[in-house]
This record gives structure tokens, sequence and C-alpha cells, in this order.
DNA sequence: GTTCTCATCCTTTTT
DNA sequence: GGATGAGAAC
């Protein structure tokens, strides 16, 4: 298709500055604030560079995520939109698989001492590791004119923050030489070496720097390459980002909001755009439109916006929206947390009967410790008939790629309708095979036969429902798409037994979905969260959005950390209430544990007041 | 054995 | 700021 000619797919309308993101043929970033559309952009652009064969065949564009499920989704989304063929040269990785697959790829490049073995296990390194390094070696001492201070904490999070190869010779301080320990005992200390994810990154981008022809090999690969959350990069994958493209002539399109930065004390990197931009010599670009929330909601955002970073930003509201007015956004005072809990549940249940939303349009957030937060309120909506959850667990573990396989089948075979789920699945198990179309209908009566199979067992009724029952299920499951493919298909499947553990894991939850409704249709909706309100943390909820959302406990001891990092932690503010697209409540409860003061985060009071947000007293 | 005091964690992803 | 657990102090 012709540059000119192409119109963004689906109907999707973009605004101004993302219709020439789009079309700007050199390095970008784009910043852009809650619901401005950055991935819908990302995947938009994908497809005109492959529709228009502005990536010229067979070039891939990569796509670089934090996590699994946006990584997914995006792939998703451009399948969506140009269908798989085209899809099939959009690639969309996390960081740390873009990373292990070049450090597995290219192993034996690798030089020795850093040079992990064939079977390796992935491990996290806490500052309560450290001690442990000492027994592998006697620990210099002060005498030797070592300096001695030395901050735990610090070091599990900067142990990798230099290049590699270590400066061996540069072993003068306890912090440097705890370092070469850890390299030295996690990749050669065992017959298997030990590796954290930021060490493969490490691995990975001494590899790329000190092998030109792989290095070109890599960038021959790829014509254009996506960041996505890009004000939340750590040093460790921006440096891997730079060494890998920049002054290559991939084009680098960057994508994230620093309102949003809330990884900063995890090491996302300050500044990171304007590094970005010197590096790529790249374009700034900026989104000012809303299509999320409401436009009196909008209007709070802005001004919160502009109370946290000054100037004068102006956001527009979608105009979707009939009047100026539409949306609600409130703080509500509790004398205490057991009222807090009724009045909560009472007036989410009014809103799911009177306004006809569904459990998952009202989300439920916390700065932290859900389980602690919301254990009245899950009891007191549980009263009401109302289900809700800590997606926490669920939302890991329903993200895996073997997912939409089990799920598919087991609906099929538990529900007696299902168009959408069968030719979802059929449309699946023949890409994993790499069929096509005309080869459907041998795969269609395999997978009909065994679900016909599958549903009779699961209707015989003498058979005792078990997790090792539905263990076997699953694993009969697998078998049937193949197992063989799946592993080799999906990385993350390829090595250990990761595949195993979440299968079981799976196994587990199902059933105990189960024994809840001892009715399986029921118990896949369970499984799904399907009819549960959803709680999590603010960190779990970025990138989501709800009709409603509760921010439980705006409060001092919720945001004990404001003091030392406000501006951290008025971003997390900031990525909460950006969720809603109708309807934010904030609630402050003065007795929630013990005593409870809301002079740390004034702050933010401060801003809600200034945008002229109200007050209630529910006791 | 019980009570105290102190340090640590909380917010994350990644195969 | 509060929960939690380890180890000390009784």
């Amino acid at each position: 298709m012709k540059k000119e000619s192409w119109i963004p797919k689906d109907g999707v309308i973009l605004e101004k500055a993302a219709q020439e993101v789009v079309r700007y043929e050199g390095s970008a970033y784009v910043l852009a604030g809650p619901g401005a559309g950055k991935t819908e952009l990302l995947a938009q652009k994908a497809c005109y560079l492959l529709e228009t064969n502005t990536s010229v065949y067979p070039a891939r564009i990569l796509a670089i995520s934090f996590k699994r499920d946006a990584a997914k989704n995006l792939k998703e989304r451009v399948e969506k939109r140009s269908g798989k063929e085209f899809a099939n040269r959009f690639v969309s990785l996390t960081y740390d698989s873009f990373a292990k697959q070049i450090m597995d790829r290219f192993r034996l490049t690798i030089p020795e001492f850093y040079r992990p073995s064939l079977e390796y296990e992935i491990v996290n390194f806490y500052k309560r590791d450290v001690p442990n390094l000492r027994e592998e070696a006697e620990e210099p001492s002060e005498e030797n004119g070592w300096n001695y201070y030395f901050d735990y904490d610090l070091f599990a999070k900067t142990y990798a923050n230099e290049r590699l190869p270590l400066r061996v010779d540069k072993i003068n301080s306890i912090e440097s030489w705890y370092k070469y320990q850890l390299w030295k005992n996690y990749i050669n200390g065992k017959e298997n070496s030990s590796l954290t994810f930021p060490m493969i990154s490490r691995i990975a981008e001494y590899l790329l720097r000190s092998n030109p022809k792989i290095l070109r090999a890599i960038r021959a690969t790829y014509s254009h390459v996506f960041l996505d959350e890009f004000q939340d990069t750590t040093l460790i994958q921006y440096d891997l980002v730079r060494t890998t493209f920049m002054g290559s002539n991939a084009s680098v399109t960057a994508v994230g909001d620093v309102k949003q930065k809330i990884m900063g004390w995890a090491g996302a990197l300050d500044g990171v755009f304007n590094q970005f931009k010197l590096d790529f010599k790249a374009k700034e670009f900026e989104m000012v439109l809303n299509h999320r929330s409401a436009p009196n909601l909008v209007r709070i955002q802005t001004s919160i916006i502009n109370d946290m970073m000054g100037g004068s930003t102006v956001i527009t509201p979608s105009n979707k929206w009939k009047n100026e007015d539409e949306g609600i956004c409130e703080i509500w005072n509790f004398t205490n947390a057991s009222e807090e809990a009724k009045t909560l549940a009472t007036e989410i249940k009014t809103w799911i009967d009177q306004e006809k939303l569904e459990r998952r349009d009202v989300g439920i957030l916390v700065r932290q410790r859900a389980d602690m937060y919301c254990d009245m309120l899950i009891n007191e909506l549980s009263n009401l008939g109302i289900h809700s959850r800590i997606e926490d667990q669920w939302q890991d573990l329903l993200a895996e790629n073997f997912m939409k396989y089990i799920i598919d089948v087991f609906s099929l075979a538990t529900t007696d309708r299902g168009p959408k789920a069968w030719s979802r699945l059929i449309s699946n198990v023949l890409s994993l095979r790499g069929n096509d179309e005309t080869e459907s209908y041998q795969v269609e009566k395999e997978i009909n036969s065994f679900i016909v199979e599958f549903k009779k067992t699961i209707k015989y009724e003498s058979i005792k429902v078990t997790k090792k029952v539905v263990e076997q299920w699953l694993d009969k499951i697998l078998t049937l798409i193949g197992l063989d493919l799946i592993k080799s298909s999906y990385p993350e499947y390829r090595k250990g037994k990761y595949l195993e553990r979440k299968v079981k894991q799976t196994a587990e939850f199902l059933f105990y979905s189960y024994e809840k409704h001892k009715v399986w249709y029921k118990a896949i909706d369970d499984f799904l969260g399907t009819y549960s309100i959803p709680i999590m943390s603010i960190h779990k909820s970025k990138g989501l959005e709800f009709e409603s959302v509760v921010l439980l406990g705006l409060e001092d001891g919720a945001f004990w950390n404001f003091e030392k990092s406000p501006e951290d932690e008025t971003f997390t503010f900031f990525v909460a209430m950006s969720r809603a697209k109708t309807r934010m409540i904030f609630t402050f409860c003065k007795n929630r544990f013990n005593g409870q003061e809301r002079s740390k985060v004034n702050d933010i009071y401060q801003m809600l007041e200034n945008a002229d947000v109200k007050q209630f007293k529910w006791t």
C-alpha cells in the first residue's frame, strides 16, 4: 500500500501529533499522559510501517515492554489491526526476554569468566544474600586500607550498574570486592550457573558490544524499534538498547509519561527522555488528548498536572462526552475502618445496580498491602453478594502464553455455545502449528473429537474432581495442542520446570474455583475473575482503566514514604486517579490500624482542593 | 514461656 | 506508619 493512502486501522482516530508520529521516519519520543492512547499509537505505527512496506520486507519491528502482558497486548493489537501475516514481522518482547534470547543464542561467544553454563537457574539477588558471598573467600580487612563503608541495600540495587568486564585491577573497596565475588560465584561457583536478570542484561550488552558481527546481524534484523513505558527504563535496560541500536539505521520510537514514573525506587533512570533525545537525535512529540476520563476528571487531572509539574498544560477530553461536568471525583472521610468498609460496599452495590456496571468496571486500589487494607471491604461486599479479589496471583497466571488454549478448550467443553472460543482456538492452533487455513479441516476434526470426549469426562459424575485430576486434564489439553510446539514457540517454557510449575498452579486455582461453585462453567468465570471486583496495588494498575475507581487510604500510613520521596509518591497518586473513566473516590480513615493522619500527604490534599474536589464526611 | 526491643519490609518485573 | 519476626531480657 502507498504511504499516502494509508489511514488508521479499524476506524481509530488519531490526534494530530499521533498522526505525525506514525509517519515520522526518524527516531522520536512521545510524551503522552494517561488515556492518550500510547499503545494504540504504537500498534497503528506498526501497521503503517508494515502495510506500506516502510519497514522493508523482510525487516522486522521490535517492540520492547516491561511486562509480558503489555508485550502480548501490543502484539495482539497489531495482529487484530493488520492480520497475522503482517504481524509475523512484529516482534513484541520484554526487556528481559530480549536480553535472555541474545545471551542464550550467542552464549559461546561470551568470554569464559562471564559465560554461564548451558543449563542455568534464574534467581533474584536481595540484600540479605550479600553476607553469603563471604563464605567463598577471605574478605578484605580494614587494616589493609580498604574503604570499609558499605551499604547493603545500595549494593543489592546497583551490583550490575557498571558495564562488563569488571575492573579486576580496581578491587579496592569492599563494594568492588563483593561485586567480583558475586559474578564469580554466580556464574562459576557451581556446576550450573545462577543468574539474575540484571546480570543477563549486562552479559547481553557486553556480548553485543564486543562482537561486531553479531551486533550487525541483530541490527540488520530490525528496521524499527518501539520502547513502551519509557519513563521507567532503568540504566541497565537503556544501556542495552543504546549498545544495540544507537548509531544504527533503526529508527527508535520511545513513548511514555514522566508524570507516571513510579519505579524510581527500583532504579528507573532520571531524565531518561533527555538522554534518549541526545543519543538518538530524537524528535519530541506530545499528545494532548485524553480518551479515557470524563471531562470533569480531565479538568481535575490537568489542574493536578500543572500543580505537580508547574506550567500550564492543556489536556482535552474526548468529544464522546455530552457534558462538561460529567465525571465524579470526591474525597470520603471516615472515622473507622468498618464504617468505611460498610459504606463503600453499599455504595459500590448501588453503582453496580443503578448504573449497570459490571464487577470488573470497578477497581479498588491501595498503595500497598491489599490484604491488610481490604479484608473488611472484601467481607462487606461479599455480604451483599459481590465477590471481590486481590488480583496479584491471578494477574500473572492469566497472562501465561499457554492459558488461551486451556481456557478455550475448557469453556468449549463446559458450555454449549462458544463460536467465538471455537474460531479463536482453531486459529491459535493453526498459527502455532504453522499451518494455513486450508489445513483447518483436519485440525478442527481433531480438536472437536477431543472436546467431545472431554465433555463426557467432565460430566461423568462418579469421577471425583481433585487437584490431581484437573492437572491431568490440563496435561491432556496441552498434549492435544502440542506440548513440544508450545515449548519451542514460547522461549520461557523451553528450559527447566517453569511450564510444569505454572500448569500445576493453574490446576490448583481451577480446582479452588470448582470447589466454590461445583459447576464448571461457573468455575471458569470465577477463575477468570469475570464476576469479581479487582483489588490491586496502584503499581499493578498501571496501564489499566475502570469506570469507577476507589483509592482506599489516601493517608500518611499508606503513603509512609511520602516525606522521603514526595515526587514518586505524588506520581503514584496520579497514576491511581488517572485510571478512572467516570468516577474517582479517595478515602481517608481516621482510625485504621491505630491513629491516622493526613499531614504528610497534605500536598496531595492541597492539590485536590486546588482542583475544587469536594470532601464528604460519612460518620 | 512471655514480653520487650530492634530491624526490616512495604511498591516491581523478568524465564 | 504499622506489621512482623528474631532474638534479647525477664
